[in-house]
DNA sequence: AGATTGCATCACTA
DNA sequence: TAGTGATGCAATCT
């Protein structure tokens, strides 16, 4: 069974298109290149008025005699300053949102590109703290209240979160596999005689991956597999 | 160990 | 000076 990613889209009626989330980045695959956006639809167009601006600098130039203009270009001043400080504090955190994506798009590039649940790494939230140099709070809150737009479908920021553990040969994987080939010997054991937690961890051991019985134990119930008493069959 | 959350702080506004 | 949003720190949870 994989994990779907829209959960309520499924089922025999045929994937409707209903959307009930709207993302707030969209990733883009151009030919091989991997683009992020920003969906800023919420917050409209932030530019200054071209006119503003241009007038501004016009009468800044000329001398004003009456006092009267004086104040209006003044007041015009004013009002540009803010403007612009408003624009940059809205764009900084737009920039902070933007690195946190780029970094995990990075990151991730191969699962960007095949939309492979298989191809996503081992990486969690103090790697992508480290590289933006923020905080892994400020991630955890960007991970849980964000949606990413891809070809493949709409992902919460948090899906690419995943612990990794490492093999014999010092090969990083994420722990993602390590359940999948837990499933798949579970579906595929003798009823009579399940798997015990004990039996698994041997048979991952066979395949290179160095794991104790109770992390095996750990992940079956993360998977809401029963114990292998329960799963007996006659 | 890694993730989440309450609280303090900072910078700035009204 | 009280209010606000982003952020970091540290306690707490899983």
């Amino acid at each position: 069974m994989k994990l779907n990613p829209k959960p309520g889209e499924s089922g025999s009626s045929g994937s409707g298109k209903t959307q009930y989330i709207i993302p707030d980045f969209t990733v883009r695959n151009e030919d091989g290149h991997l683009l992020v956006t920003l969906n800023s639809r919420n917050t409209p167009e932030l530019r200054l008025s071209a006119a503003y601006a241009e007038t501004l600098r016009t009468y800044e130039s000329t001398p004003q005699k009456e006092q009267q203009l004086k104040d209006a270009v003044q007041y015009i001043k004013q009002k540009v300053d803010g403007a612009r400080w408003f624009i940059d504090s809205v764009k900084q955190r737009q920039n902070t949102l933007l690195n946190t994506m780029e970094a995990i798009v990075k990151c991730q590039r191969e699962f960007f590109l095949e939309g492979e649940e298989t191809y996503l790494r081992p990486m969690i939230l103090k790697d992508i703290a480290e590289t933006i140099g923020m905080d892994v709070s400020t991630i955890s809150r960007v991970a849980n209240s964000k949606y990413v737009e891809t070809e493949f479908g709409i992902y919460p920021l948090k899906f690419f979160f995943t612990e990794g553990i490492s093999t014999d040969e010092g090969e990083e994987v994420s722990n993602r596999e390590i359940k999948k080939i837990l499933e798949e010997a579970i579906n595929k054991e003798n009823k009579s005689k399940p798997l015990t937690d004990d039996a698994l961890a041997d048979l991952l051991k066979a395949k290179g991956y160095n794991i104790a019985r109770r992390t095996v134990a750990k992940y079956r119930e993360q998977m809401n597999i029963p114990v292998a008493r329960m799963r007996k069959e006659l």
